[in-house]
DNA sequence: AATTACCGAATGAACATTCAATCGGGGCGC
DNA sequence: GCGCCCCGATTGAATGTTCATTCGGTAATT
């Protein structure tokens, strides 16, 4: 079971770095086996296709997200300083995640995305959702459809990473507290 | 001149819809023309390969897109209208021609972004640019790098078109204002 | 006639996937 | 403890398919 997860995790994580240098296209089997040191057959022991592969690398990353997101999210602090402090974790999970950061926009933006939902876990958007209802709830937030919101502050949160690692805009995380203002100007409730 | 252009349109109008559905891999060269109705070879005729083909397709829509832009703005008017104005404009031209919105995303967020930088057109951001220092300067914005500036408004209007035509969350062309609103809130200056 | 547009079958390379063959470790009889 | 067997893990060469691209030729335009 060690060696096993050992091996799955290895095909895992050449796979998203390949996919990240080359994009779909561009990383044959072949190649993620020689990077993960496994033979071809191997990769096929783990996951039926390549498809498969990139589904459940899908899921994986997405579930290390979620595991890194809410950590150190304190309940009893005021909303504006969670909600800081939520977005912040999030574009630093990113910035410390390349790779993770690329190959889900590249998921995303694909037609592999509609192909076969993967039954995402999704605790990270309910445990979002329900914060996001809290600050609507209290008046805090623009009263908007939840879905709505949480969708636009991620787009928020990606672009910012994006730009960090970009070559045209030069930011760096000194900045992240302003561009997090943006976003929170844009859905606080200015009639308080 | 004529015939000839219809059939590069023809060659372009066919990819970008093939691509919005089966992304570049799904998309054989002899699918491209059977769908443009004209043989394999004569898409050589105009493009050296593929991977020219998409860098074109990718200014040609990018041009289109500029020039549809600034249609309407109206200089006289006052900033917030203006702002209002081209950031609607902008979301009403992802919804018409979502072939594009989904092909300049997946063309984005792949490693042909970063193959041969097309020689931009960059008309459209550069009025962009304009327009966003002189709302800086007279201070009805805040205070920010004008690329990242625009990068975010731009990010925020994608994430709109693109939500328009998700299934999970449902809006419509009448939302659009209050979502706009979000943006206006965040990026403009409060301290007035 | 000469140049250009167009055709589409043929070519060959790249690649996902298969499979027959080997490896290795743990259970079992002695 | 020792040898043997079994079975899942692993290998990587071989297979068959899917394309991008080519090219010899035909039609149209000048």
């Amino acid at each position: 079971m060690d060696i096993l997860a050992e091996k799955k995790k290895a095909i895992f994580e050449s796979t998203l770095e390949l996919i990240k240098e080359n994009g779909f296209h561009g990383t044959p089997m072949s190649m993620v086996a020689k990077k993960a040191c496994v033979a071809c057959g191997t990769i096929y022991h783990y996951f039926d296709s390549k498809d498969t592969l990139i589904a459940e690398l899908y899921a994986y990353v997405k579930k290390q997200m979620a595991d890194a997101m809410f950590e150190g999210d304190d309940e009893q602090k005021e909303f504006k300083d969670r909600f800081y402090h939520l977005i912040l974790s999030h574009c630093r999970f990113y910035i410390k995640h390349p790779n993770t950061l690329y190959f889900i926009e590249q998921y995303i933006n694909s037609p592999y995305n509609n192909r076969e939902p993967v039954k995402d876990n999704e605790q990270f958007q309910h445990r979002m959702w329900d914060f996001l209802k809290q600050g609507i709830d209290t008046g805090v937030l623009k009263p908007m459809n939840i879905h709505l919101l949480g969708i636009l502050i991620h787009s928020h949160v990606v672009t910012t990473a994006k730009l960090y690692f970009s070559q045209r805009v030069k930011i760096n995380e000194e900045d992240f507290p302003n561009i997090v203002q943006v976003i929170w100007d844009g859905v606080k409730n200015h009639s308080d």
